[in-house]
DNA sequence: TGCGCCATAAATCAC
DNA sequence: CTGTGATTTATGGCG
């Protein structure tokens, strides 16, 4: 039986996708890499995101402009950005339950 | 960067690793499903609760686990190779 | 038909 | 310095 690392290594797939099985060799892309935004750009997604939460297409291609990143890095980082205040909400309630003690 | 001064501000915990309990349960229970370790939703409660950790802390491990093993298996193959 | 949600990868951060 | 838990970019499936 493979292992989880025999399949990594003959396969170059861990398969986090459930309903069972993943076809080979699909994952060799996800060797990708991942670029640091700048410290300005942060800022001015995170003031964004301030004023709503969901953007329009006008409003993406001009922080497109405004910023140097590409559409599609503004649209994941919202996604982004709401999974993360989802967190935050969620671990907020976290700590409302263990002030019951 | 920001984020540090929000977790500073905010937080002012110190990031601490978990006790040898936890890690225990967490690599016992990843060595047992070494096949797929993913663990279900339910899994991922009861794993929190045993350990005293949130289920996202859960989630963090265990995808830090993965990386990190998967990694350690490429080193140890790369030392090995030999044309 | 695209968009958002979600789980996750991989890189990076920060203590 | 290394190690490790947490956070940040990025993917793909599915609704």
């Amino acid at each position: 039986a493979a292992t989880w690392n025999h399949t990594m290594m003959l396969q170059q797939h861990p398969a986090p996708y459930h309903l069972g099985q993943y076809p080979l060799f699909v994952d060799l892309c996800r060797k990708r890499g991942r670029q640091t935004y700048t410290r300005q750009q942060t800022l001015e997604l995170e003031k964004e995101f301030h004023y709503n939460k969901y953007l329009t297409r006008r409003r993406r291609i001009e922080l497109n402009r405004s910023l140097g990143l590409s559409e599609r890095q503004i649209k994941i980082w919202f996604q982004n950005r709401r999974m993360k205040q989802k967190k935050e909400v969620k671990a907020q309630e976290l700590e409302f339950k263990s002030e019951e003690a | 960067l920001l984020v540090h001064r929000r977790n500073i501000e905010q937080a002012r915990k110190k990031r601490k690793n978990f006790d040898k309990d936890t890690t225990s349960i967490l690599q016992a229970y990843f060595d047992k499903h070494l096949d797929h370790p993913y663990p279900s939703e339910e899994h991922k409660q009861m794993l929190a609760q045993q350990c005293g950790i949130t289920v996202q802390q859960v989630n963090n491990w265990f995808g830090n686990q993965r990386i990190r093993r998967r990694k350690q298996i490429e080193d140890s193959r790369l030392q090995h190779e030999q044309n």
